[in-house]
RNA sequence: CGCGGGGUAGAGCAGUUGGUAGCUCGUCGGGCUCAUAACCCGGAGGUCGGAGGUUCAAGUCCUCCCCCCGCAACCA
């Protein structure tokens, strides 16, 4: 194999905030097939991937979670990587944000931008709204107010440290026109440019004091380290980056070939992340690939309708190679992808089970039963065997094309292309008749060689992508010449050797019968979920006592007014008589009840609940309304009931 | 006018710098029997969201409009 120099790989590391669900999957999955891809062509690959485990919402999902932040991290870094060895994920290294040497080096990092004056203190200056603890923009500002709660703002500062970004502007402006492939793909380069960079960065808030989960700043403990430079170093402080020294590792590796993102975090990655490295005064990453998004077919995902797809479950009903393929297969290269269980059905039975499995299965079939399993040598050609050669030996060639602008949907089906074609030769060359011709034996075992030899490009190109499927091929034939060089031409395949026995590799799904299974899954789930916040006390159906409910007030109140409130499509505005006076009430009806439906009506009124401003509305109290089957709410009407009542 | 993405055959999608509309699945018909009810061939099915415009020529460029979907924000 040619040794092709180091290629150093990342994904964006994983927020411990939650157990990923199988969008969140695709990332790694994606990177992985082309680390794999990679190092198949020789080149000595580093694949990094890690978990971003700091900052306030973590510490509140601890908090609500009665764990430390720790402890909460420990677990869901736990799951996060039990995913990626589950998906058959080749990372070399798996970076956390709560390693011990990754918070030093960050530190590290942090001082030395400080002392050279790159990382300054000053002070956040903004409009400050005090009930949200949230500071605004004047841009930001809803007719002037805070766009949380409408409540006014006033102008304060708040001591933070800063990163001079204004500073390296025209740097990084210079660089991305300079290095054609660096935002990829295109668009996101223009919108980066033409949106951020050119209108002047701003500098970088780059600590906080608001809460405690993250790296502290050494020199000022009230400080943290705010995510952008704890999260993006990780890429070097994985590799053994020190300000004072770096590994030997680190100097091979570093700059990094690419940086696989989604393309939410392309900003980050194209403007802070190239900013701090041109301050450390260390190279830039090579290309930032920024990917589309994978979504659920119609329904969001919700964890209470249980339909929440995770890998480890679509693994346990298809096998990691579907998954793999599939995940790969549905993402376009530039629209986001959608994954449906239907779909996912529909393409094992087609591609997988029917094109592929079903070729290799009657290939090895006949060759067993024409030759005793030996492969012949391809001694009788045909101008006919011509376009299946071309087909394979043209593919290599392609799909290197097409992984290199990351087309990885469109590789597959060039590869599943080899497949098709060897079906269809098969119908050209009918070996069947052939065999029952002793004349056209010779013939037959050329037919039954090109087929192997065909089977044996498509094991090979197969290997990033589904490599427990092409282990199997080769275990199945016995093949030798598993290696990417080579393909550089049709017929490495060595005669002589004997197959073994024809196993299918995909079984055929039957798609009621899975669906079932699936509908039978989610009910599980969804019910499990239940069980679990029933346990929490996360819904009522935790028990209280009289006592309890003595506490909530509840009145009949008669609707006198009702309008939308502006902005907000949810909301009306009530205003309600409860038989003492008047109230202003914000209820989240909106899409199913317009105000004249409202108007005049007598409903249930929450009346000692602490008032919320909502949209800018102040809310004193809420009404009662249930869900109905199709997922609306409906009011509860108590219309010949007399304002003013109390229930009890 | 909050930001963004879209509207191309029943479904899901391709369509590079404008030059006869393609792919996968499904469907219908045929073929074959080595194979996992699989494989191969063929057909039907689209006024490319709508209306204007530029052009010899527009899915592709310009203008306006309509409709979906994410994100953001508020379902007290």
């Amino acid at each position: 194999m040619a040794e092709k120099g180091k290629y150093y790989i990342t994904t964006a590391i994983a927020y411990t905030s939650r157990k990923p669900h199988i969008g969140n999957t695709y990332e790694i999955v994606l990177t992985d097939a082309l680390a794999r891809y990679k190092r198949m062509q020789g080149y000595d690959v580093f694949f990094l991937t890690g978990t971003d485990e700091h900052g306030q919402k973590i510490e509140g999902y601890a908090k609500a979670a009665g764990v430390s932040p720790k402890e909460y991290v420990d677990k869901v870094a736990g799951e996060i990587r039990e995913i990626c060895d589950l998906l058959n994920t080749t990372y070399d290294k798996f970076i956390r944000t709560t390693d011990d040497y990754h918070e030093k080096a960050v530190q590290k990092i942090f001082k030395k931008l400080y002392d050279q004056g790159d990382i300054y203190k000053g002070e956040y200056e903004g409009l400050y709204c005090t009930p949200c603890e949230s500071f605004w923009t004047e841009s930001q500002l809803v007719d002037g107010k805070c766009p949380d709660c409408g409540r006014e703002v006033k102008p304060a500062k708040e001591e933070a440290y800063f990163l001079k970004l204004s500073k390296y502007q025209k740097q990084l402006e210079e660089y991305i026109e300079s290095n054609e492939n660096f935002i990829y793909p295109e668009p996101r380069k223009k919108e980066m440019l033409n949106n951020f960079i050119k209108p002047g960065l701003q500098d970088l808030c780059v600590s906080r004091t608001s809460f405690k989960w993250g790296i502290p700043v050494t020199f000022d403990d009230k400080h943290v380290i705010y995510v952008w430079i704890d999260a993006l170093s990780n890429y070097i402080t994985a590799i053994g980056y020190d300000p004072d020294g770096s590994s030997d590792q680190y100097k091979k590796l570093w700059p990094a070939d690419v940086h696989i993102i989604g393309k939410d975090i392309v900003r980050f990655h194209t403007i802070y992340w190239p900013i701090m490295l041109m301050a450390l005064g260390e190279p830039l990453p090579k290309q930032v690939f920024g990917h589309p998004w994978l979504l659920f077919g119609e329904d969001k995902m919700s964890k209470s309708k249980g339909n929440i797809i995770y890998a480890d479950d679509l693994v346990e009903l298809f096998g990691v190679d579907a998954v793999r393929y599939y995940l790969l297969s549905e993402m376009p290269h530039a629209n986001d992808g959608s994954i449906t269980y239907e779909t996912m059905i529909e393409r094992y039975n087609s591609d997988l089970a029917n094109t592929i499995g079903n070729l290799i299965n009657r290939t090895i079939s006949m060759t067993n039963q024409y030759f005793g399993g030996v492969i012949q040598a391809p001694t009788a050609k045909d101008p006919l065997d011509d376009d299946l050669a071309k087909t394979c030996v043209d593919a290599v060639a392609k799909v290197e094309e097409l992984i290199s602008v990351y087309r990885i949907a469109d590789a597959l089906e060039v590869i599943l292309g080899i497949a098709k074609r060897a079906n269809k030769y098969i119908d050209e060359t009918t070996p069947w008749v052939l065999a029952k011709d002793e004349a056209q034996k010779e013939r037959l075992g050329t037919v039954l060689y090109n087929l192997l030899e065909a089977i044996r490009f498509l094991a090979i190109l197969l290997k990033p992508f589904t490599p427990d499927t092409s282990y199997k091929i080769f275990a199945q034939t016995n093949m030798n010449a598993n290696d990417y060089d080579s393909l550089a031409s049709f017929g490495a395949l060595e005669a002589g050797i004997k197959v073994g026995e024809a196993t299918p590799l995909f079984a055929r799904v039957d798609k009621d019968k899975m669906q079932a299974t699936i509908i039978e899954r989610q009910e599980k789930a969804a019910e499990a979920e239940k069980a679990n916040n029933a346990k929490a006390g996360i819904e009522g159906v935790a028990q209280i006592g009289i006592e309890d409910f003595a506490k909530v007030e509840l009145k009949v109140a008669e609707i006198k007014a009702c309008e939308p409130v502006p902005k907000a499509d949810k909301l009306l505005k009530l205003t309600l008589d409860d038989g003492e006076g008047e109230r202003t009430v914000a209820s989240g009806i909106a899409q199913w009840y317009k105000p004249e439906d409202l108007i005049g009506h007598k409903i249930v009124l929450v009346a000692n609940l602490k008032p919320a401003v909502l949209r800018g509305v102040e809310s004193q109290g809420m009404i009662i309304a249930a869900d109905t089957k199709d997922g609306a709410a409906k009011v509860l009407f108590v219309d010949d009931f007399e304002t003013g009542a109390k229930f009890r």
